[in-house]
RNA sequence: AGUCUCGUAGCUUAGCUGGUAAGAGCACUACACUGAUAAUGUAGAGGUCCGUGGUUCAAGUCCACGCGAGACUACCA
């Protein structure tokens, strides 16, 4: 049994205070479990899925974080206001590097440090605490903003049961033949001594523009190997190859060209040692190699007499080819220093690939398959060996650099134990001249270069040590997502993608390039690796149970005295005994297995990339295979209906969930997916700490209140769209929207209170209702249908600005306004009552549809009024249903009316400043011409009458008075353009230049015959319209359709009038300041000159009926003086004492 | 460097499938309205719709190129 409090009139307050109203509410939700019973109540309905991404919990929120967990937050709200079952878990992604950064940093220790200075051991426990130190800022943060999610079991990706399903899964992965040791070359920093992820390559100011030394070498042919034109030529044939990097010159074991580039063979001479030769280069780049110092010649005599020291050396083209018909040529090494270690016969060859363009260099590239990311990849597919070369101390092959960067000893000097490049040495120690200098003057003194020139472009630097990085091979785990490539790409085609391009788009077009994953880190805060290894054989463990069995057969062949795993139940799924196990390092490394030879199968000690562990959320966070099985397998909580993160997230965590689900289940993980924008700083500006413009989120929800704060961050920008964050802004809509929202029902519970309003009495029906209720009704219905499209289409820029100019224009400027007397004059008629059911159901219906983004405020009105009606509701905002829109109550014809109305007035009052004649100032009549009428705007004429206190209107159409109005044609473009063409044009200017008379007959005719070129045109009346212009004179106006005419006639009448309104309105004033009661009735006595007694002589009854005057004596001795008119009088005031 | 998104008044923006002197809000100035108003109304000022070409009878809207901003990707030698 739950009980309510019932209140028995509308709460009143006398400041608004939306923190306040926020604060309140939290602690109601907290107190009652709204959110709790938000999911229980809708046990047995549809379930809508939502996958949170997991924060990592190594930073404080930031201002973006409101916006992201807002936009999440919102349509787990509707879809629960649309009746569906929400459940959402929370998680936290507890690993990875920033985490380990940030707790180093912390400690004033390095990654050479850990196992040093401190234990891993120690060093992972503070890890953890520092996890947890911040999950707890995280959740206050997410209370605050009024973030829904449950936080009472999140999954964590450090708990052993999340664990364990990672470890499952690649398993999985393995006996797909999806998991692979490779060795890949990867980014690498030699300062730091650590390979690096892409998302450390990608931090801000990596990529640095440098200038590099660069040479155009000669890789001299051997002409057996050509095709045999080249057999035949005389001299020396020479690839020409560009190459930014010289010191990966050594490493050379290959030259790529494109297949279907074409190629040239040019006669001409080195411009350093003038050997006359050919050169091979792509066709279309050689006026970029063969620049200022080369011309052409088409005769071999200019080459025969061209001697050193003329300075242009001529060239000539001998022959074109296209690059597939050289594939497999050979050519000598360049600096044949070291061989491969092993297929030797396999270097030294040209081969193609596709990757190879012409926009720089020579068309060929050369090929270091040990220092170059498509350098290995196209080595291998074409068997082409790197350059390693046997180090019989460490008992394997070795690139030419080693792991400081440095070359190694073996190569001759001056290079052998030289860093690569200048920057990696320490300070000022660093040699005049650099390797790539150095190299390059060797193999111009050799004759093997054609061009040196310094090249400007840009290249990453890791970002701990501010040096440029390394590509360098590394032996790494990768998942071989390029197998399920396809996969991937048709399953993307089932997503739907908010906005759509950022998934036909970006995220194909990243997955249509796909490389393989790279697992492996170096690290210690993570998941490691199940894989345990000889040289011969490998065992990847995919549970607990499994390990534990293994462990045994282990101790069995006496490689481990004791089984750590020992109380470790299987099959008991409790967390006591998970919190039993846990395998983080360096537990898990001391644990050795057997293989089947009976040798010692030691771990690999790499960890895991933490974005598989976020990636498989869908399945760690319910420990999946080994609980909640049928959740995935059924399809419960697989996939998710909706997810969403920052658009930083396509190719993070909205990938990583995809390739897993892909090539686990051949399954997508999430049907709808929003890519939010980014906020930026007012100016525009990415938020950095180094530029000092972030927004601390916490003081931003101080000041304003969460819900201001996200309808202005809703409300600004569509949700895919960057958000510049001004503060104003929310200010802005905390005036306006939230104001004014407020205002209105505070004005409701007012007048309610007053006339003891409860909605006891029967629903009114529709049509018994005034037009001004039914106007309001019937754009209260259109809002409800357009604000559940633009929900469904995740489109809240356009719900919060149509609720907003609801609430703002329609309901409150216009609604209160106009039927401000009905609920302050009259008795407690039926209009009355129409007037505030229809007034509170246009509340109700707003709190419900506004509560998703402003899911405090809205709960608030929401209990306000329910609470009091005690009629339909529920405990809260957010246990209610989503209204339904009824088209009966859609009425366009009121609508245009209301339109027509509302034009006019504004016209009306505009007339009024221009002669500066007060509203408050009645004049006699108004004429509208309209081009037809309608039955309402009669109705209506009484709104108008009110709103701009004229005493009379007068409807008129058009025809009846065109004689008084200057009118002119204005062509329908949509029908002249299609029919007459260019003619147009000349049609438009002979329309414009019709007389009135040309006009009249027209519209007599129906039509009208204009001659164009000696050809004589019918111009219907359907393809034109006839406007009334503007006339100059104050008296007309006319906005469209529509033209207004004003009698601005004042005689005494009008004028007494007019004076006892303006006289009403200060002791009105003054009622207020002595702070009289709405209500409170008075004794009001006037001191004034004759000609002002005189008038409320007139109107002495209507000023005591409006100011709620028992009496009206004229009295000069009594009140305050008071300036009026242009003259001093007195007014006083006494409350009437009641009973 | 490539890919994607975007560029409308000082600021934030609306402008549907091209239809003809470009609409709002904020801020500014002046005046008004108000017994719900931290609101509102009226008027004023403020625009080469980033630029240049093109398609079309007609371009803010479509196309191409350029410029600028942002994101993503990237040692493409």
């Amino acid at each position: 049994m739950i009980f309510f409090v019932m209140y028995k009139t509308f709460k009143e307050y006398n400041k608004f205070n939306l923190n306040q109203w926020a604060s309140e509410i939290a602690n109601l939700w907290k107190k009652n479990n709204i959110f709790e019973k938000s999911i229980i109540s809708r046990e047995g309905r549809n379930v809508y899925v939502f996958y949170e991404g997991p924060p990592s919990a190594n930073g404080y929120p930031g201002i973006h974080h409101v916006m992201v967990r807002t936009i999440k937050d919102v349509f787990c709200r509707y879809h629960t206001l649309k009746g569906e079952k929400v459940y959402r878990k929370s998680g936290w992604d507890a690993h990875g590097l920033p985490i380990e950064l940030s707790v180093e940093k912390e400690l004033n220790i390095t990654k050479e440090d850990i196992g040093k200075k401190i234990s891993v051991e120690e060093y992972n426990q503070t890890c953890l605490i520092y996890v947890m130190r911040y999950t707890r800022i995280w959740k206050k943060f997410t209370e605050k903003i009024g973030y829904w999610i449950d936080h009472k079991t999140p999954y964590m990706t450090y708990h052993s049961k999340y664990i364990e399903s990672l470890w499952w899964i690649l398993k999985q992965f393995y006996k797909k033949k999806l998991l692979y040791k490779g060795y890949t070359v990867q980014p690498y920093s030699p300062a730091a001594g650590t390979g690096l992820s892409t998302h450390e390559l990608n931090l801000p100011g990596t990529y640095k523009e440098i200038t590099d030394t660069t040479i155009v070498v000669q890789f001299k042919a051997i002409k057996e190997s050509l095709p045999t034109f080249f057999k035949v030529l005389p001299r020396n044939v020479y690839f020409l190859a560009w190459t930014t990097t010289p010191w990966t010159l050594p490493s050379n074991t290959a030259l790529t060209i494109g297949p279907y580039i074409e190629y040239l063979v040019i006669d001409t001479f080195n411009s350093y040692s003038f050997e006359r030769m050919y050169v091979i280069l792509a066709k279309v780049l050689i006026s970029q190699i063969l620049s200022d110092k080369y011309f052409p010649v088409s005769d071999n005599v200019s080459l025969e007499v061209f001697q050193k020291g003329d300075h242009k050396i001529p060239y000539k083209i001998i022959n074109t080819f296209s690059g597939k018909s050289i594939v497999g040529s050979r050519y000598e090494q360049l600096l044949p220093w070291v061989i491969p270690s092993e297929r030797k016969k396999n270097a030294f060859k040209v081969i193609s690939g596709d990757f190879v363009t012409t926009d720089t260099g020579t068309g060929l590239v050369h090929i270091a398959p040990t220092f170059g990311v498509d350098d290995a990849e196209v080595a291998k597919k074409n068997e082409i060996p790197p350059m390693l070369v046997w180090d019989s101390v460490k008992k394997q092959a070795l690139p030419l650099v080693d792991v400081q960067g440095r070359f190694i000893q073996r190569l001759p000097k001056p290079f052998a134990g030289k860093y690569v490049r200048n920057e990696y040495y320490n300070t000022e120690k660093f040699p005049e001249f650099s390797v790539d200098v150095e190299l390059s003057a060797l193999l111009q003194k050799e004759g093997k270069v054609f061009k040196i020139e310094k090249y400007q472009h840009y290249y990453p630097h890791c970002w701990r040590t501010d040096k440029p990085i390394l590509y360098y091979p590394l032996d790494t785990w990768c998942i071989k997502t390029t197998a399920a490539k396809y996969d991937m790409i048709y399953l993307n085609k089932n997503i739907h993608w908010v906005p759509t391009s950022t998934g036909t788009s970006r995220f194909n077009h990243w997955l249509e390039n796909l490389n393989d994953w790279n697992l492996s880190r170096t690290r210690y805060w993570g998941v490691p690796l199940p894989i345990w290894r000889t040289h011969k054989e490998e065992r990847i463990i995919g549970s607990f149970e499994e390990l534990r069995v293994e462990i045994e057969k282990s101790i069995k062949a006496g490689f481990m005295k004791e089984n750590p795993l020992k109380d470790f139940v299987p099959g008991d799924m409790s967390n006591e005994n998970y919190q039993k196990v846990d395998v983080h390092k360096p537990w898990v490394d001391d644990i050795i297995l057997v293989s089947t030879r009976g040798t010692p199968m030691r771990r690999e000690s790499d960890l895991i990339d933490v974005w598989f562990d976020s990636g498989a959320m869908p399945f760690a966070q319910w420990h999946y295979p080994f609980e909640n099985k049928e959740k995935i397998d059924k399809g419960k909580f697989f996939p998710a209906n909706f997810i969403a993160e920052g658009v930083d997230q396509t190719r993070g965590w909205f990938y990583t969930l995809h390739a897993i689900s892909s090539m686990l289940l051949k399954s997508v993980a999430y049907k709808n997916v929003v890519a939010i924008g980014l906020v930026l700083d007012k100016n525009g500006h990415k938020m950095s700490k180094s530029k000092g413009n972030t927004v601390n989120p916490f003081e931003v929800l101080d000041l304003y209140g969460p819900d201001a704060t996200r309808w202005y961050m809703l409300s600004k920008v569509q949700p895919w769209e960057n958000l510049k964050f001004d503060i104003y802004g929310i200010d802005e809509v905390r005036r306006k929207f939230f104001g004014t929202l407020y205002n209105t029902y505070a004005f409701f519970a007012m007048y309610a209170n007053i006339d003891g309003f409860c909605y006891k009495e029967n629903f009114l029906p529709i049509e018994e209702r005034p037009e001004m209720d039914r106007w309001v009704l019937s754009e209260l219905h259109q809002l409800i249908k357009k604000v559940e499209i633009y929900y469904d289409t995740y489109n809240t820029t356009r719900a919060t600005r149509i609720i907003s100019q609801f609430v703002i224009d329609d309901l409150s400027n216009w609604y209160i306004r106009i039927s401000r007397r009905r609920f302050w004059k009259e008795k407690y008629s039926k209009d009355k009552v129409s007037a505030y059911q229809t007034l509170y159901d246009c509340l109700l219906t707003i709190s419900i549809m506004s509560s998703p983004i402003a899911p405090f405020f809205s709960d608030q009105l929401y209990m306000n009024l329910v609470y009091t009606t005690q009629k339909s509701f529920f405990e809260s905002v957010h246990l209610a249903y989503f209204p339904k829109y009824d088209e009966k109550i859609i009425d366009n014809r009121i609508k245009n009316c209301m339109h027509l109305a509302q034009r006019v007035t504004s016209i009306v009052l505009s007339f009024r400043k221009k002669k500066n004649i007060k509203v408050r100032q009645p004049l006699r009549k108004l004429i509208i011409f309209v081009s037809s009428f309608e039955k309402e705007i009669f109705s209506l004429s009484e709104i108008i009458k009110q709103e701009v206190n004229v005493k009379e209107i007068q409807f008129l159409t058009h025809k009846a008075y065109s004689k008084f109005f200057i009118r002119e044609i204005k062509p329908n473009f949509k029908m002249l353009g299609p029919r007459f063409g260019k003619r147009t044009r000349i049609i438009y200017d002979i329309l414009k230049k019709f007389t009135p008379q040309q006009i009249d007959h027209m519209e007599k005719d129906g039509h009208s015959i204009i001659e164009i070129e000696g050809l004589k045109e019918k111009i219907t009346l359907k393809e034109v319209n006839i406007v009334i212009k503007t006339s100059k004179n104050w008296l007309i106006a006319s906005d469209k359709e529509i033209t207004v005419v004003l009698d601005l006639e004042i005689d005494n009448v009008l004028r007494y009038e007019g004076i006892a309104r303006e006289l009403i309105n200060r002791i009105q004033n003054i009622r207020k300041k002595k702070e009289l009661g709405i209500t409170d009735k008075m004794i009001l006595s006037i001191g004034a000159s004759p000609e002002l007694e005189k008038v409320i002589k007139l109107h002495r009854e209507y000023i005591c009926e409006e100011t709620l005057s028992v009496s009206l004596s004229l009295d000069y001795n009594l009140g305050d003086m008071v300036d009026f008119e242009g003259e001093t009088i007195r007014i006083f005031v006494k409350k009437l004492a009641y009973e």
